[in-house]
RNA sequence: CGGGGUGUAGCUCAGUAUGGUUAGAGUACCUGGUUUGGGACCAGGGGGCCGAAGGUUCGAGUCCUUUCACCCCGACCA
């Protein structure tokens, strides 16, 4: 992509209502706007990020087994006042209705509808297990979407369900997508912990959120400084002042807060705040039994399907990348998921050398598959690295003044640093980093 | 859903108390010129139904009524 022709809008100042980190540079980088509360377009760098993650969400779900499908958004209300949900979710389900007076709601989460996918199609125990998945828009009519795409109403989510024959096949599952997912956050680059959500009821490991760690997340968590372990406050602590009196702390005043209690592991715990951007479940029979969906066992008995729940929260990962990563400056996009992997800094456009070189490179680059952008605008050499800063690509070939003594420079933006290297090796050079 | 706040240029905001020329600034944008290593400079220019509707008045961005939208704190939620 050539700069020129990019539609990219960036602005040095954010809208004053943008508080975090990451809503004020997505706007201000021009990867989303705002439609309307809770409601956010997606622009071209934006987009190619939300694709990315995506793609990264799909092939390791492809890789162990899953199936994608897609389902309506659209979904007739009957369906939902069959599980009862209608009642339960109340106005959290944006309801329509078309021209027939028939209603409808946008889907929140799809467990009925997956449900009646699967039930009288999957009919046997030999059929089993069964594992699907969607990646697709969710609306939940929040009382009060705030925080960017981190609690948007309308999101773009993951959501997966499985089908078993015996509960143990059911938590073998459970475990199979416990590893993918740690799989799919370690490939995105993210510092996540995985904790336990619920330690009463389906007996400790029945729920597990994944939650990427940032000073600004909505949920405060005990983690072991050297094992995998972590827990939400909500579900290690029964005492609803102790838990209250731990949220209203700053991540700051965390930091420094002393544990008494010590890891099983036998080494330190501390606070940390994450964003919550998975989340599995084991759900037993709760919807197949209620909608009665059932399958035959060796016996030809019909019992309802051992069902668990799988879900990511793609468009929240976006912000929650770049609320792991940033500085003051703007975005520190992940390898994985930066929108280009090389943006080649053409400084002044009125040199012919300079280019040249980047024409050529850009070209070179292009050829081998590498995700580039040539700024080729005609803006000053301040302006264009502000705005690479700004975007927060990986790495910046800078093409400037030094090219007078055969030298480019390579800017990595995570580090801040540069590298001389000859005009003649760079795209060598840069086809080793990347 | 309870409490608070804000709507004026693409963006950030003045102006509203006490109604009174043609509604301002910065930034962004366009044109020309000078610049060219950290969001340049000079000159010129375009851009507004002051959120919407109704009302008071000789006169409304400013006062009154209604309404819509958005934001913040809380409750709720994954």
């Amino acid at each position: 992509m050539r700069r020129s022709r990019a539609f990219i809008p960036t602005t040095k100042e954010a809208p004053s209502d943008a508080t975090l980190p990451s809503h004020q540079f997505l706007i201000r980088a021009g990867f989303i706007n705002q439609q309307g509360a809770g409601l956010y377009n997606f622009l071209p760098l934006g987009k190619i990020v939300l694709e990315k993650i995506r793609a990264i969400v799909k092939e390791e779900l492809d890789r162990a087994g899953c199936n994608e499908v897609q389902l309506s958004f659209i979904t007739p209300l009957s369906l939902w006042e069959r599980s009862g949900r209608s009642e339960t979710m109340g106005k959290e389900m944006l309801r329509i209705k078309d021209r027939h007076e028939n209603s409808f709601v946008l889907s929140p989460t799809n467990e009925e509808a997956m449900v009646e996918l699967v039930k009288n199609r999957v009919t046997s125990y030999k059929d089993l297990p069964i594992n699907l998945y969607q990646i697709n828009t969710k609306f939940r009519d929040e009382a009060r979407p705030r925080y960017g795409l981190l609690r948007g109403r309308e999101f773009l989510m993951k959501d997966g369900y499985s089908f078993h024959a015996s509960e143990d096949d059911m938590i073998r599952e459970f475990h199979l997508m416990q590893d993918t997912y740690k799989k799919i956050f370690t490939r995105l680059g993210l510092d996540f912990r995985v904790v336990e959500a619920d330690s009463g009821a389906i007996g400790g490991s029945g729920s597990r959120e994944f939650h990427v760690l940032a000073d600004s997340g909505e949920d405060t968590l005990v983690v072991c400084e050297s094992c995998e372990y972590g827990a939400n406050i909500e579900t290690l602590y029964t005492d609803e002042q102790k838990i209250d009196e731990l949220k209203e702390r700053s991540y700051e005043e965390l930091q420094t807060q002393e544990l008494d209690e010590r890891c099983s592991c036998g080494a330190k715990l501390s606070f940390k705040k994450g964003i919550e951007v998975g989340h599995i479940f084991q759900l037993g029979t709760k919807y197949s039994a209620a909608l009665e969906a059932n399958f035959n066992d060796e016996n030809g008995r019909a019992k309802p399907f051992e069902m668990a729940t799988f879900g990511i929260g793609v468009s929240r990962l976006v912000a929650a990348i770049i609320e792991q990563n940033h500085d003051k400056d703007g975005c520190i996009w992940t390898k994985s998921t930066t929108p280009y992997m090389v943006n080649i800094l053409v400084s002044n456009i009125k040199d012919d050398e300079q280019v040249k070189l980047g024409e050529d490179l850009y070209n070179k680059l292009l050829a081998n598959g590498v995700e580039v952008i040539l700024d080729d605008t005609k803006e000053r050499f301040g302006f264009k690295m502000k705005d690479a800063e700004l975007i927060g690509f990986v790495y910046t070939i800078i093409i400037g003044k030094e090219l007078a003594d055969g030298k480019v420079e390579i800017y990595e933006r995570k580090t801040k640093t540069k590298i001389s290297v000859d005009a003649n090796n760079v795209f060598t050079k840069i086809m080793e980093l990347i």
